[in-house]
DNA sequence: ATTATTTTGTTCGCAAGTGTACAAAACCAC
DNA sequence: GTGGTTTTGTACACTTGCGAACAAAATAAT
């Protein structure tokens, strides 16, 4: 019961989103938000609480809706290797469709070291290191399905492979194109040899 | 003639630089770099012209320190490989030793896409562009050197290298040791065939 | 219809930042 | 010391943003 409110809450959290993905999470205010919702500040915080508790809101859609691609659809046993290469491309692509070059949302949002946002790069960072140990999991797993030899360097591999998708995630804010993104991403995997180009 | 300034300008310039490593551009008012300047708005404008005017300043400071060891000390024939390797390393120990774990100033601003900025991005852009030019370049003569062999993917070699120096400087926000980040280094300039770790 | 509940619209006071204008101050040269 | 010049200090008018308070509006349940 009450007075229904006017707007789509999840609507809004999405376009939210979206403003910090393409912003930054300091340019977008309540204010701002607020007219592009077409709502008042009064309704944003009764329905948002705060500035803070939004992008923590926003922030776990993005993550939502960025599965990885490297859990989700893993089956155990099944070969690791070409599902990791499908999730480098897959995010080379992704990157290089997105117009408006925006990088990644989270890994932008590392740069913003705002005292203000200690909350949200606290999150970030904490699921950084989450996907980033999963990369560890994926490559043993790799090993012990026979995919890839371990020459007791796994976990420089695995260093490897952080730097090549936060590399990536910025080098889709240089002018590159997909090509350019995927070469160089499977110019990596390959010397890594957790990648073999179809014949 | 005429008074004097109360205060060094390019001192100035060089905390102006810092509080935009620190804090990013955004955040960095012409007020509050005029307290921590110890200087009125006033003498701000009349030193200074704007807080774009003061940005690009700080920037051409922040590059010209930067000089890239690319170039710097380069002597025609001389082996390129090892020079780009310490290069590199010297990157991994300069972003592990900053207490504050900044990053590279330069990256950083990639995404602060604020339309405000659009003179410093440009630049940014700009000058990391031509910098990976000269990696391209750079690889070019270490094959005429005889150091590095061509396998007709000398292009792809020298994205890879971009995405290795975006990514470390990406690392190092995420709390990482000077170890880390050279071994993740390591690991794609020796599968790149880049480099050879000594015995 | 009345009531309880929830969202809205409006208003207030406050803080921070912007850019400009103009007088006061401090120096150099003559 | 008188001028010319440059930097400072102070003031003004303006914009954007914050968070809270409170009344008005819109609904569901009874």
């Amino acid at each position: 019961m009450g007075r229904p409110a006017k707007f789509d809450r999840d609507a809004a959290v999405k376009i939210a989103m979206n403003e910090m993905w393409t912003n930054g999470f300091e340019l977008v205010s309540v204010q701002s938000l607020s007219e592009k919702l077409g709502i008042t500040r009064s309704s944003f915080y009764n329905a948002f609480v705060s500035r803070e508790a939004l992008i923590d809101e926003a922030l776990d859609l993005y993550f939502s809706r960025t599965a990885d691609g490297i859990w989700v659809g893993f089956k155990e046993g099944a070969p690791v290797l070409p599902m990791l290469a499908g999730m480098v491309r897959k995010l080379c692509k992704d990157r290089a469709t997105d117009v408006l070059g925006r990088g990644c949302m989270a890994v932008n949002g590392l740069t913003e070291t705002s005292p203000n946002h200690a909350a949200a790069t606290k999150k970030i960072i904490a699921t950084l290191e989450a996907r980033f140990a999963r990369l560890d999991l994926l490559l043993t797993k790799a090993v012990e399905n026979g995919e890839l030899k371990d020459d007791g360097c796994l976990r420089d591999k695995a260093l490897a492979l952080q730097s090549l998708l936060l590399g990536l995630n910025m080098m889709a804010k240089l002018e590159r194109s997909e090509d350019e993104l995927w070469r160089a991403a499977k110019t990596v995997l390959c010397s890594l040899k957790v990648y073999e180009p179809e014949p």
